[in-house]
DNA sequence: AGACCTCGAGTTCA
DNA sequence: CTCGAGGTCT
C-alpha cells in the first residue's frame, strides 16, 4: 500500500507498517531462494526492496524491527560477477604525503639507478582522480573484456556495464593486437548531483559521494541501469601489450590519448622534485574548480626503459608514487572508549564518537591503536596528536588514513569538561577477566586466557574459516559467531562434526533465522569438500602467533607434508637441535617465528585441539617437485638484486627443492649467481671470479619444466 | 649495526 | 589501509 510512497514523504505510522511488510516479503523471498531451486523474484527487486527497507531504518532508526531484514543471518548472497584473473597484476601506489617524501622518492630512485643528483632525470605528474580502477582488454582493436581492479591479483567481470560507458571506445584502429589500457573510471560533481536528485525524487538511496556512486553504478547487475549512470573514463596506464606504446609515460599517454581515449589534461612532465611539488601546487589549486574529485598527484618516472629497470616491489611500483592532499578534518565528541579482543588476544581500544562526516561518510567508530596511543605518548615518534591524551567527553578530531580508516588527530584542551578523566587502560581482559599483560618493548597488551577467552576462540574461529583458510562457504564470520553462541562449535575439529551431532541436522538449522533446506544441505557439503586441505592453508588457519599466509606456505612448501612438518615442529621443541637449527635457517623464519610456532604445539591444550582437527581431515601435501634430472642439483645458487617474479624466500625455496644449495655470498664454491636488477658487489665479484650469472628469467627458464 | 623490505595483525564502512 | 615488528641485506 505504501510502496509508491517516497521515503521521505512517509509518516511515522506508514513507516512502521511498510517496514513491516518489507520484513515479510524480503523473509519470503529469502524462503523462497533457500528451499527452492529458483528464486521468485529477480535479484534486481531483491536488492530494491532490501534497499527501501535500509531508506527507511536509516530515516526512523527507532522503528527498526527486531526482525529487521537488515539483520539476518544467511540471507541471500549477492548475485556476483564472474572472476576475472588479471595477466598483469593491477598495483597499488606508494604513498607520500609531505614535501620530504617527493624528494626521498627521487633520491631513492636515484640512489637504485646509480644516477647522481644531478643526472636529468624526468616525471610525469597528473592529477589521481578518485574514482575506482578498470583494466580494459582490447584484441585486434574489439574490446573484449573489462575487469575492476579487486584484490589486484582477480577482479570482476563488469564487460557489459563498460560498454555502456561513452569515454570507453568498443573499437580501436591502430591499436596493438593486445592492448589493456588501465585507468579510473569516475562521475564528474554535476553528474553527481543530478544523479542523487534523480534518485531522490525517485525514493532510491542518494549516494554519499562521486566515488561511491561512480562504484555502485559500474557494479550494477543490470547493465541498463549503468547506461543510465553518467560515468566517464580516464586512461593512464597499461597491462598487458603485444608491442610497447612508446619509449617514455607521456608519449604512451600521448598515444592512448590518440586511440581515442580521454587523458587527463593536467598530466605535465616534470624535471625533478622542486618541479613536481610545483605542479602538485598548481593543481591542488585547481582542484575546487575540476568539476570532478581528486586526492593527489600521482608522479612516474618518463623513461619506461627506467621504470622497467625499476621494477615492484611486492605490491607497488618502486617508479611510482601518489602524492596525496591533506586528509579531510573532523571535529566531534568521544561518546565511550571500547576495548576489543583480538585472535591472538591483543586488546584493542575502539573510540565511540558522535557520528560526523568525514570525506563524504558518517563515521561512529575510530581506531585508538593502543594504550600508548590514548595516554598521548608514543614509543616510535606518532606524534600527530602532540602528546595530548585521549578522554571520554573529549572534543576530538577526526580523519581518515588512507581515505579510509578514521583515526583520532587531535584533541580540544579548551573544551575538555573539568569532569573528564584520564582514561584507565584495563588490565584484565574485558571478555574473560584474565589478566592482561604487556611485555617489555610490547605496544599490545594481551589477553592471557587463551582459548578460555570466549573472544579469543571466536576470533580464532573467524580466522580459521577466513578466506586464506579454510573458506568454507556458507560459514562466514556472523555464522561463527552464532554457532559458538549457541554452543554448537567451540573449536575448529567441531566444524567437522557438525552433521554427526546434529545429524539430521538439518531439521535443527532449518528452525534457526534465516536457514533453509538448501543453505543447510549446502553448508555441511562446504565443509565436506574441505576435509581435503592443503597443507599451507591448514597451517595458516591454525592462527598461530607470527604464522600469516605467507610463512604458512613457506613453511608447507618446505616441509611437504603435515607428517614432516609436525615432526619436525616437535623435535624442535628443545628450542635447539638439527630440527630446530633447520627451521631457523629456512629463508623468512626467524627465532621469534620459530618459538612462537613450536611453544605454541607444545602446549597441551593447543596440541590435542590441534590434533583433534587433524584427525578429520586429509592433509594434502605440497607436490615434491623433482630433483632428478634438474639441471641446478647439487649446485650451489646466490640470488642478488631485486627479484621481480618471486619473492627471495620463494626463490629459495623452489632452488632447494631442485636440490640446489643457497648461498648468501658469493664465493669460489658458487656455481650459479642469480642477478636481478640492483645487483651490486655480489655481480661485481662473480664476474671477477668467472661464474655464470644469470638473470630472473635466465633463471626461470632454466627451472622450467622441471 | 643500521637501512630497507615484507609480513602480520588489527580496523571502518558500504 | 597502516603501523609495528621481524628478518635480511649492505
Amino acid at each position: 500500500m505504501n510502496e509508491d510512497v517516497k521515503v521521505e514523504d512517509l509518516t511515522r505510522p506508514q513507516a512502521a507498517a511498510e517496514l513491516e511488510r518489507l520484513a515479510a516479503l524480503i523473509a519470503a523471498a529469502n524462503t523462497a531462494y533457500h528451499q527452492e531451486d529458483s528464486p521468485d523474484i529477480s535479484d534486481a527487486a531483491y536488492d530494491a526492496l532490501k534497499h527501501r527497507n535500509a531508506a527507511i531504518e536509516a530515516r526512523f532508526p527507532d522503528l527498526v524491527r527486531s526482525d529487521s531484514p537488515s539483520e539476518q543471518i544467511g540471507a541471500r548472497p549477492a548475485e556476483g560477477f564472474a572472476k576475472v584473473t588479471h595477466s598483469q597484476r593491477m598495483l597499488s601506489l606508494g604513498n607520500a604525503f609531505a614535501a620530504e617524501d617527493v624528494t626521498d622518492f627521487d633520491a631513492g630512485i636515484r640512489k637504485y639507478l646509480g644516477l647522481g643528483p644531478e643526472a636529468d632525470l624526468r616525471y610525469t605528474a597528473e592529477p589521481k582522480i578518485d574514482g575506482l580502477s578498470l583494466s580494459l582488454r582490447y584484441e585486434d582493436g574489439r574490446l573484449v573484456q573489462a575487469a575492476t581492479r579487486g584484490d589486484g591479483s582477480v577482479g570482476e567481470n563488469v564487460t557489459a556495464n563498460a560498454r555502456t560507458i561513452g569515454d570507453i571506445p568498443q573499437r580501436l584502429s591502430g591499436a596493438p593486437a593486445v592492448l589493456e589500457v588501465r585507468g579510473e573510471v569516475y562521475m564528474s560533481h554535476a553528474d553527481f548531483a543530478a544523479l542523487n536528485a534523480r534518485q531522490a525524487e525517485a525514493g532510491e538511496k542518494t549516494f554519499a559521494n562521486p566515488r561511491n556512486a561512480a562504484a555502485g553504478s559500474l557494479r550494477q547487475l543490470d547493465p541498463a541501469i549503468t547506461k543510465g549512470r553518467p560515468l566517464r573514463f580516464f586512461a593512464y596506464s597499461w597491462g598487458e601489450l603485444s608491442e610497447p606504446l612508446a619509449k617514455t609515460q607521456a608519449e604512451a599517454i600521448e598515444r592512448l590519448n590518440s586511440l581515442g581515449f580521454s587523458t587527463n589534461p593536467l598530466t605535465a612532465i616534470c624535471n625533478g622534485p622542486e618541479d613536481m611539488l610545483a605542479h602538485y601546487a598548481a593543481i591542488e589549486e585547481q582542484r575546487a574548480t575540476l568539476g570532478y574529485d581528486i586526492d593527489g598527484v600521482v608522479y612516474k618516472v618518463n623513461d619506461l626503459a627506467l621504470q622497467a629497470r625499476l621494477g615492484f616491489r611486492s605490491t607497488t611500483p618502486r617508479w611510482a608514487i601518489a602524492h596525496k592532499f591533506p586528509a579531510e578534518l573532523a571535529w566531534t565528541r568521544l561518546e565511550a572508549i571500547d576495548i576489543q579482543v583480538g585472535r591472538t588476544g591483543a586488546l584493542s581500544p575502539v573510540a565511540r564518537l558522535h557520528p560526523v562526516t568525514v570525506g563524504g561518510v558518517v563515521v561512529s567508530n575510530a581506531t585508538l591503536h593502543n594504550e600508548d596511543y590514548i595516554a598521548g605518548r608514543s614509543a616510535s615518534g606518532e606524534q600527530i596528536r602532540g602528546g595530548k591524551d585521549i578522554r571520554v567527553g573529549d572534543w576530538v578530531q577526526i580523519y581518515r588514513a588512507g581515505d579510509v580508516i578514521p583515526k583520532v588527530a587531535d584533541v580540544d584542551l579548551e573544551k575538555r569538561p573539568p569532569e573528564a578523566m584520564p582514561y584507565v587502560f584495563p588490565t584484565t581482559c574485558p571478555e574473560c577477566g584474565s589478566a592482561a599483560v604487556r611485555e617489555t618493548g610490547d605496544a599490545v597488551r594481551r589477553c592471557t586466557g587463551g582459548l578460555i577467552c570466549p573472544a579469543q576462540a571466536v576470533e580464532k574461529l573467524k580466522h580459521f574459516v577466513s578466506r586464506a583458510a579454510f573458506d568454507i562457504e556458507g560459514l562466514g564470520a556472523k555464522q561463527v559467531e552464532q554457532f559458538y553462541a549457541d554452543g554448537w562449535i567451540a573449536e575448529p575439529a567441531d566444524i567437522f562434526t557438525l552433521k554427526e551431532r546434529y545429524g539430521s541436522g538439518i531439521q535443527q538449522l532449518k528452525n534457526r533465522e534465516g536457514w533453509g533446506e538448501k543453505s543447510a544441505s549446502n553448508l555441511f557439503a562446504a565443509i565436506e569438500e574441505r576435509r581435503k586441505i592443503p597443507l599451507g592453508r591448514l597451517i595458516f588457519a591454525l592462527g598461530i602467533r607470527h604464522v600469516g599466509e605467507q610463512v604458512s606456505n613457506l613453511l608447507a612448501r618446505h616441509y611437504g607434508t603435515w607428517e614432516a612438518f609436525e615432526a619436525a615442529v616437535r623435535e624442535a621443541a628443545p628450542l635447539e637441535g638439527p630440527a630446530w637449527e633447520e627451521m631457523n635457517n629456512i629463508d623468512g623464519v626467524g627465532k621469534v617465528l620459530a618459538t612462537s610456532l613450536v611453544t605454541t604445539f607444545a602446549q597441551e591444550s593447543e596440541r590435542a585441539s590441534i590434533d583433534r582437527l587433524v584427525g578429520h581431515l586429509e592433509v594434502q601435501p605440497v607436490a615434491a617437485p623433482k630433483t632428478e634430472g634438474s639441471p641446478v642439483s647439487g649446485k650451489t645458487v646466490v640470488f642478488t638484486g631485486t627479484l621481480e617474479k618471486m619473492t627471495r624466500a620463494e626463490a629459495k625455496a623452489r632452488a632447494e627443492a631442485l636440490g640446489a644449495k643457497v648461498a648468501g655470498s658469493v664465493s669460489a664454491k658458487t656455481d650459479l649467481l642469480v642477478a636481478g636488477p640492483g645487483a651490486g658487489s655480489k655481480a661485481k665479484k662473480a664476474a671477477e671470479l668467472g661464474i655464470e650469472t644469470v638473470d630472473e628469467d635466465g633463471w626461470l627458464a632454466l627451472i622450467a619444466g622441471i
